[in-house]
DNA sequence: GTCTATAGATTGATAGAC
DNA sequence: GTCTATCAATCTATAGAC
């Protein structure tokens, strides 16, 4: 079955991304070079420059797609869980292993695309959206009292709660990469629950 | 006052390093090039051969320089303090801004080394060391009572809640740096506050 | 111990064939 | 729309002067 020109096309661009995002992830944002992602794309370097306009172009499209992907994959299968601890292990492990295929690549491209977007002002506001993003997916699970214990926090404590779960979630993952036995899923888990039932976070100081 | 060699030498040694950090820190492992990170220290690239052996080696003593820092560093005026939310106060700003001089740049080197201790097998266990450091200090602050509610966690209670606490700061780190307002040092100090009373955290499962 | 000069290898990007 | 060929710039690392 022939493909069309257009349908090539999306592919070829589809495979430069996928692409771009294994080679970012092993060699980092300026160690990846043109010629080595087009190659992981069965492409040569001509095909980036068609597509993106070159290297900046790839890699800020890459920012992009990593950050219309944190809306779909935050709370994704948290509907099946029964439990608040239950939705929160699944909080976890969503945020922990968002796909098997990248293996623990992802939490490198993470970093990657973080640094590239704190130095590229251009690239600033993908990246804020993405954690806003989350931000307000997790905070939305929390007004509904689906991942506390029950009481509905108000909007403002709910979006503070959301960031530091967040946090919480990309610090571990941090550390658990250096070493795996110091962070437990357990914990990770006990540490969010312990995050989403503060209160007060918005009301005077203490 | 003339210099002997061995402090020149020293004093070499100490200019190439600082420049190193502030090179990376504004360009990333990759992108920082031996002459740029020479130039920084006004020396000239031969310097660093001699000194380090090339760039990864000087790269790897920045790194050994910033794990031997967060001892330092972790709980400093903590004894100053009065409250456990004043001493945690005191955690969160040495974490967030443990010297003005680097300013806002001292993030991005944490995580351009975190990076390259990743990927750099040679370098994982420094990189892990100093997690591990920081984490047993938070822990014996947590296990004096310092920082906690007042009652006496047991060891390996403290080290779990003491990788909570510095999950968090990292995680917390990294939004505030795309956002600023998302991420207040009060809601920080609150985060830290829960995740330092958590209890039963390596009882038997929940 | 540090500098200048330079070798050798790669890089991002372009031009033109197909 | 993609590839081959290629240029100019830049990088790490070395050799030798001082």
């Amino acid at each position: 079955m022939a493909q069309t020109q257009e349908q090539r096309r999306a592919e070829t661009r589809r495979r430069l991304l996928d692409a771009a995002r294994t080679v970012v992830a092993e060699r980092g944002v300026t160690g990846a070079t043109v010629e080595a992602m087009a190659a992981a794309a069965d492409r040569t370097s001509g095909a980036i420059y068609d597509h993106f306009d070159g290297k900046d172009g790839l890699i800020v499209a890459l920012l992009d797609q990593w950050k219309d992907a944190a809306t779909a994959a935050t709370l994704d299968d948290l509907a099946h869980a029964q439990s608040p601890t239950e939705r929160l292990r699944s909080v976890w492990a969503n945020f922990a292993a968002p796909r098997s295929e990248d293996g623990d690549q992802w939490v490198l491209l993470e970093h990657e695309l973080w640094l590239y977007a704190c130095r590229q002002s251009d690239a600033h506001a993908a990246a804020a959206g993405r954690y806003a993003e989350i931000r307000a997916r997790l905070a939305q699970g929390l007004g509904e009292g689906m991942l506390g214990d029950g009481s509905q926090p108000s909007p403002t404590d709910a979006e503070a709660a959301a960031t530091l779960m967040i946090g919480l979630m990309v610090g571990l993952e941090m550390q658990r990469r250096l070493e795996p036995s110091a962070v437990p899923d357990r914990l990770a888990v006990l540490g969010l629950r312990a995050l989403a039932a503060i209160e007060g976070l918005t009301g005077e100081a203490p």
